[in-house]
DNA sequence: GGTGGACGGAACGATAGCGTTCCAACGACT
DNA sequence: AGTCGTTGGAACGCTATCGTTCCGTCCACC
């Protein structure tokens, strides 16, 4: 087992004297057998105990970073850097629409994801606090689609009175449907094919 | 523990001397518990021999008449009556489609069919027996969609060159992400906003 | 070179489900 | 009346995870 050198350490923690801190490959490959785990047997099934010996760590160490496994998951889905970022302005409806389902679809096509993405939502129901952790990444679709549409309205290509929550759903389920839950494949015509059908749905959305 | 009268028996087996036949109504408290424990804890948190207990039976009961877990899922999935059946021609695109997305909706507002189908969903990928149970389900809804289409290509609404697997995700995923994922409402005129919706985009989608 | 803290590893007792096996009681059939 | 198979219930040995605790080792800092 290779160790560290110390810039390689966790930032952000004060040393009281020549001691150590939690060492942050440690922490990474934990996070990364999580995920691992998660996409393997589901949360429910998910064992802390097994993440720790296949990350070749040992169990105190994983129980000194976190209490159990809700606040690992909330905690580390609180860090995943996977957030669908609006890439601006691109001319029309149809244009916009193409760039915002292929951001999901480049998120969704993850294996990891796929896999945690569905369990996840499965779960939610159960572990109130697992629907916190993710609350930011529904935030930021939301903008997301949001100023889609705000520009659509600038352009006159919606009506200002169309239904958001609807708008939303119908942009961004169908893909999903297919590639997360169906398993099912989206080429650059698939998408192109949903921006346009999905425009014309938004443009009698009013 | 009441018993039973001999007409209220599980039919079609065969009573090879003065003999007993498994009772119905332990298989049918089995499988009601089944589901509601299933709708609790999820499929991979689903304990057989609590859903014994629970159904007021012993376990042997239980196990008398399937193997395991994966067996029962998929025989008690196969009995399930819930099916989308078509209710035939509309008269539009639209009516037709607001008809199949009220069929859908009732099928996913019942409050076990939410939990179950989400958590289903996510324990496919590792329990390919679920998969193969399911398919009936999946066919009959895609029959369901393909006639809706035939019928509006008949009526020159759209095109014959359409594309079904993606109109059939536009028709089903966003009422189930809003319904079963998300656990949003979906009233009549949600229903109606939709339907017109989604018939623009089928309009364009050759 | 000393010190202190995180490390891997092992063990702990407790809880729980698995799938099986036995049992006495019951009731539908011959 | 007698037979036979299902019933609820209890127990079996096995495996696995939980969350905790202890140990000797390693290494960055002072």
């Amino acid at each position: 087992m290779e160790r560290n050198r110390s810039d390689e350490r966790r930032t952000g923690a004060r040393v009281p004297s020549g001691a150590a801190v939690m060492r942050s490959d440690v922490t990474e490959k934990l996070t990364r057998e999580f995920f691992g785990e998660w996409a393997r047997t589901g949360y429910a099934g998910l064992s802390l105990e097994r993440v720790a010996r296949s990350a070749g760590v040992g169990k105190a160490a994983l129980y000194r970073r976190w209490p159990d496994k809700a606040a690992m998951a909330s905690d580390l889905l609180s860090q995943v850097g996977l957030t669908i970022t609006d890439a601006g302005e691109r001319g029309s409806l149809e244009a916009d629409l193409a760039a915002v389902l292929l951001a999901i679809r480049r998120v969704l096509r993850h294996p990891l994801v796929k896999r945690i993405v569905t369990d996840l939502h499965a779960e939610i129901g159960r572990t109130p606090a697992l629907e916190r952790a993710i609350r930011p990444f529904q935030r930021a679709r939301r903008e997301r689609v949001d100023a889609l549409i705000d520009r659509a309205i600038a352009r006159g290509e919606v009506s200002a009175t169309l239904d958001r929550e609807t708008a939303a759903d119908l942009i961004g389920a169908p893909l999903y449907w297919r590639v997360a839950v169906l398993g099912g494949r989206s080429d650059r015509a698939h998408v192109e094919r949903l921006a346009r059908m999905i425009g014309a749905a938004l443009r009698v959305g009013g």
